[in-house]
RNA sequence: GCCCGAGUAGCUCAGUUGGUCAGAGCAGGCGCCUUGUAAGCGUCAGGUCGUCGGUUCGAAUCCGACCUCGGGCUCCA
């Protein structure tokens, strides 16, 4: 038999004897790649490694350390979590199983409605244990239609995927459970356990093991609240212990910072019941962080060519038929209140209230772009089970602006615009950003095609312009135009859209804006719909994850706090305390009628910039001994003065 | 809205085969201590055990409904 040669990805080519799989090539490149290697991309298509190569294929080893393998390795995990669950439920069924971000999940359904608990997961979990020790091999077979109809009777989810495949209406989310076209592939380990599967897998159940069982959730079958509510498990799985232990840790630490527990913790905000879901009061602590982050937003705002405008809460029902809410958005609003005969909404946005503003007089090519900038509080019935803290409320405050301009400022205000929102951002600590562009829909839109095309240039032109790494998501736009939204990392890692630059060619068209042009003319605005930190609420919400509840001083609601350590010390700390107020500074003074230890930690944990300690030394000589949040140890003998200075220096920088 | 889970003092929690089971720590008030760097000592007060109804001689405990919260589904800022 004549030999046959592949081509790796770094270009390099191979010779192995003909009916050599992808296994075998690893073990020709090297012993440690053939116990690392758990599958194989031949030709661009991910195959198991017992595939035979044939001639002149590019392929590619696949381990667990790439983000392909972790995937096979996550789902051939979930599928040992359905083998468990099948095998200890009799008479269950199981749905899709497919990896996620960090882990996978699986959807089941349990005979009688029956539902999983904490401990079962416990049970689960060691049978699945008992799966991978025994080391089965998934073995891969090819199936008709038919076949694999008989195969899986009795599971009605599985029929109907192969069903949808059959029909050639899969799409991408079952792709990952079988290849579109007439034939399906199912998986067989141990004792006869079958599941549809495109594959592929890990060689044998063996080569897994590092991985957690999370949580039990209840979600509807493919998504659809009028289909069957199946149980999903969800869990983790890393291809080393020491990964596992990493992503667990990270999970508490996000616990840590969860902006409820530190909101109660630190005496920011609170949901009292009487209110309802999703509606906060701001305690004075709270407040204060608000206040210094709205003061920037409007500082910055007055700087950038802005015209401040304020509008009411609600309207009535003819300004939201104008802009089409109602016909649009209507399940986003609240209800109306009749009264004297109409009916009044509470506003979901605010850019109705701007669009009344620009045509309460005549404009000129002269006035735009015209840039109306408001803090708008808006009312959303959010679901309730979608309510979450400050992140998703009913009730929010929107740091919002819509733009007026003709379609030749676009491109630039568009540059301007997303400089702007980076710089505001930056500001607050953030350095990492991710931004998104959706292009038009492929569905119903308005606007002529030559506006979108600027619109949707201007948009990437700016994104060039501003450096930043950006994915286009074709067809993502709403109907009436397109937009780019903006995603801050935070201190862990996570991405939090905050941003939004939209633009909108369907308001002006219903409200029938216009301007002169200098022909004499009239034209119709652009109009772009911009939020920097999305909602005021939830950017605080984010801030206070970002920082774990330790605001930098420029934002800390209480920047220094100052401990006599004894009564005498008393009245020096009081001069202390005045020093820094008169500087324009936020200190207190904590007296010695506790321990002097005990107070140092309660200023640590309430996490306050500085903690100043002041004795006999600092009495003498005007100094303090100054805590910073975040050092090692105390700096002591600091002249007040210098003290000052240098928090004054730091507030500057925002810092 | 739907599914699952949870609700005991301001906070974190203990207490369930139904019968002194209404408790602890922290926080708070009061008193003592006067402190040099992450929890000093004592003492007092606080809860109709989410709400309403049911089962029972008896319910924090069992059942039902509702409310709120959490995790998801869906949608988004």
């Amino acid at each position: 038999m004549a030999d046959i040669t592949v081509s790796l990805p770094d270009g390099s080519a191979r010779t192995l004897a003909a009916g050599a799989t992808a296994a075998d090539l690893a073990a020709d490149i090297g012993a440690g790649l053939a116990r690392d290697a758990i599958a194989a991309v031949v030709d661009g298509e991910e195959r198991d490694l017992v595939v035979g190569l044939p001639e002149g294929a590019t392929v590619e080893i696949v381990t667990p350390g790439s983000d392909r393998g972790l995937e096979t390795l996550r789902h051939s995990t979930a599928h040992v979590l359905a083998q468990a669950v099948l095998g200890l439920w009799p008479g269950s069924t199981f749905a899709i199983g497919p990896p996620i971000e960090n882990g996978f999940y699986y959807d089941f359904e349990l005979p009688d409605g029956a539902t999983f608990g904490p401990e079962d997961l416990e049970a689960i979990d060691a049978r699945m244990r008992e799966i991978i020790a025994a080391d089965q091999e998934f073995e891969r077979v090819e199936a008709t239609v038919a076949e694999a109809l008989e195969l899986f009777a009795g599971h009605a989810y599985k029929c109907e995927i192969i069903e949808r495949v059959a029909s050639g209406e899969a799409d991408g989310e079952l792709v990952d459970e079988a290849d579109a076209g007439g034939a399906v592939s199912y998986y067989r380990n141990g004792d006869d356990f079958l599941d549809l599967c495109r594959g592929p897998h890990v060689p044998s159940t063996g080569r897994l093991g590092h991985f957690a069982l999370q949580k039990v959730a209840g979600a509807y079958w493919r998504g659809d609240e009028r289909r069957p509510m199946l149980q999903r498990i969800y869990g983790t799985a890393w291809s080393t212990a020491k990964e596992l232990k990493v992503h667990l840790h990270r999970l508490a630490e996000a616990e840590k910072r969860d902006h409820r527990r530190l909101a109660a913790e630190l005496d920011l905000v609170s949901w009292p019941e009487a209110l309802g879901p999703g509606l906060a009061v701001w305690h004075p602590r709270g407040a204060l962080v608000r206040k210094f982050i709205e003061d920037y937003s409007r500082s910055r705002h007055e700087a950038g060519g802005y015209d401040f405008v304020f509008s009411p809460h609600i309207a009535k029902s003819v300004l939201w038929e104008t802009s089409g809410h109602l016909d649009f958005y209507a399940d986003g609003m609240y209800p109306p209140m009749e009264m004297d005969g109409a009916a009044y909404y509470p506003k979901p946005m605010n850019c109705p209230f701007h669009v009344t503003v620009f045509e309460s007089g005549q404009r000129s090519y002269r006035d735009l772009p015209k840039r109306y900038f408001e803090l708008g509080a808006v009312y959303r019935y959010e679901l309730s089970g979608a309510v979450h803290g400050l992140l998703r409320s009913r009730g929010f405050t929107q740091d919002d602006a819509h733009i007026f301009c003709t379609r030749e400022q676009v491109p630039d205000e568009l540059a301007s615009l997303l400089d702007f929102t980076l710089s505001v951002l930056k500001a607050f600590g953030f350095e990492d950003f991710q931004a998104k562009l959706s292009t038009r829909p492929a569905e119903k839109s308005v606007g002529e095609d030559e506006l979108w095309e600027l619109a949707t240039e201007g948009l990437r032109a700016a994104l060039g312009t501003a450096g930043l790494d950006f994915v286009v998501e074709e067809g993502g736009g709403a109907f009436y135009g397109p937009k780019i939204d903006v995603d801050v990392t935070d201190a862990i890692g996570r991405p939090w859209q905050l941003s939004t630059i939209q633009l909108d060619f369907n308001l002006p068209e219903r409200f029938e804006l216009e301007y002169v042009g200098a022909d004499g003319g009239r034209h119709r605005p652009v109009m772009i719909h911009r939020a920097l930190m999305g909602s005021i609420e939830r950017f605080f919400g984010v801030l206070l994850e970002h920082y774990a509840g330790a605001f930098p001083a420029w934002l800390a609601p209480e920047q220094v706090r100052v401990l006599p350590v004894a009564d005498e010390h008393q009245a020096y700390a009081e001069q202390v305390e005045a020093r820094l107020a008169a500087g324009g500074f936020r200190a207190t003074v904590d007296p010695a009628d506790e321990p002097l230890g005990k107070r140092v930690r309660s200023g640590k944990t309430a996490k306050v910039p500085h903690v100043l300690v002041v004795g006999d030394d600092d009495v003498a000589n005007g100094t303090v001994g100054d805590n910073a949040r975040g050092a090692e140890a105390p700096e002591r003998d600091l002249p007040l003065e210098e003290f000052v200075d240098r928090l004054a220096a730091t507030v500057a920088e925002r810092r």
